[in-house]
DNA sequence: TAGTGGTCTAGACCACAAA
DNA sequence: TTGTGGTCTAGACCACTAG
């Protein structure tokens, strides 16, 4: 199995770019050029080319070149944020109740949004409380092939996403974000009345392409909101 | 200016699947078809086919075929996006209802949010459909000094967002996002079951530092997610 | 005029899946 | 065995930019 030709000239140039070499606004070799110093086509280095401009990585500026874009902070936009920290900073008080873990294999719903097939996780439902009022019902599976030792954790000392990226630096995540209302599990466990509608926010995330943690968190919706901001560079 | 033989083979692929005569699961024509269809090569079919998987509508399955990918209403909360491209990215249809447009001094609650005290905004509601049924309410306000010509736009041939960004460009954001339930207005113009909650997203948008607009949302949650993807910097 | 990216062709071989 | 997508080649012509 040797990766293709057009992947190694796309590592050649993330190469160039991780280390610096090529900064902003460089203006890298043209195309007839990295062919020939790869012996291939032009369009087979066109193609590695093609990648980092669908990455954000290179900009192309036809008759003239391509060159290094800069780079935008994008990672800031939604931060993965740890709840208990949210909380504290807030001045309130962080108490969490674990209602139940266990060891299994996932059923295809949560398999398939976690692409984890046949494989053991570990499931954890988990309460936190904000001055003693329910903020958060949290929902998570966690593999358990890359982190062995999840459920022995102490979680009042803890909280379940401080160990895991402590275990295993989170590089992606998927967050989806909706509205729902409560099933009646949900309704005890949040104290919630009847009308009130709960945030659901849905995220898997990955550490170096390995699935680490399905998580689902219900919030009532007139205790929480969900925020984020945006700015470009410069 | 004709435009190159790729992008009418794409046309022709959106075509298909904006009409539903491709639907959701379906197999279609192989790139050495597509490339007979057209008198082009399979180097340029595949590069129209290569576009449509991009978008995230096409899905290739290798030695098998390439197929209509199935889609969830969903949007990013990171990237501010244009609505009408949305969409239209999923291969359905948009329209839009200008329900009120007007100049007013804001209120207090919006003058806040809106860092906005004393000056003229132009407030407009608008209504989105996708495939003719309701999917967004957006109440915006607009700084009437920094986009004086806003409510003289023709917004069935740009949407809001679009003609702002145009005027002045997007540098900074906030946006919060919580689950509510609909009021009454908010039910019959999205037309709603009684028990169906909301996903309210609110945002202030900002062009080097001066305030640019404050709009607030309406999704009903049975059509709507909102996503987001993470990345760390390589 | 020389170099660049944008497009395009008409072949080719491969690994893999389905019949 | 046939058809599919995945990769690749060695040319080509174009419009455009810059020296």
């Amino acid at each position: 199995m040797k990766p293709p030709k057009y992947k190694l000239i796309a590592e050649f140039i993330k190469s160039k770019l991780e280390s610096m070499i090529w900064q902003e606004g460089y203006k890298i070799p043209s195309e007839t050029e990295l062919a020939t110093q790869f012996s291939a086509s032009r369009m087979t280095a066109r193609k590695a080319v093609d990648e980092m401009v669908n990455l954000g990585l290179l900009e192309r500026v036809p008759s003239v070149g391509t060159f290094v874009r800069s780079i935008l902070p994008q990672s800031s936009l939604l931060e993965i944020k740890n709840i208990a920290d949210e909380i504290l900073s807030r001045g309130h008080t962080h108490k969490m109740t674990v209602l139940s873990k266990l060891l299994l294999v996932p059923n295809d719903a949560i398999a398939i949004s976690f692409s984890l097939q046949n494989k053991n996780v570990f499931k954890i439902i988990i309460i936190h409380f904000e001055n003693d009022s329910p903020i958060q019902l949290e929902e998570r599976y966690v593999n358990a092939e890359k982190v062995p030792f999840f459920l022995q954790q102490d979680f009042s000392k803890i909280t379940a996403h401080q160990y895991l990226t402590s275990v295993a630096p989170l590089t992606e995540a998927d967050i989806s974000v909706e509205a729902v209302m409560p099933t009646k599990i949900l309704k005890h466990n949040l104290q919630l009345n009847d009308n009130t509608p709960c945030l659901k926010v849905t995220r898997s995330t990955y550490s170096n392409g390995q699935p680490i943690s399905y998580v689902v968190l219900y919030h009532p919706a007139n205790k929480f909101r969900l925020t984020s901001a945006y700015r470009t560079a410069q």
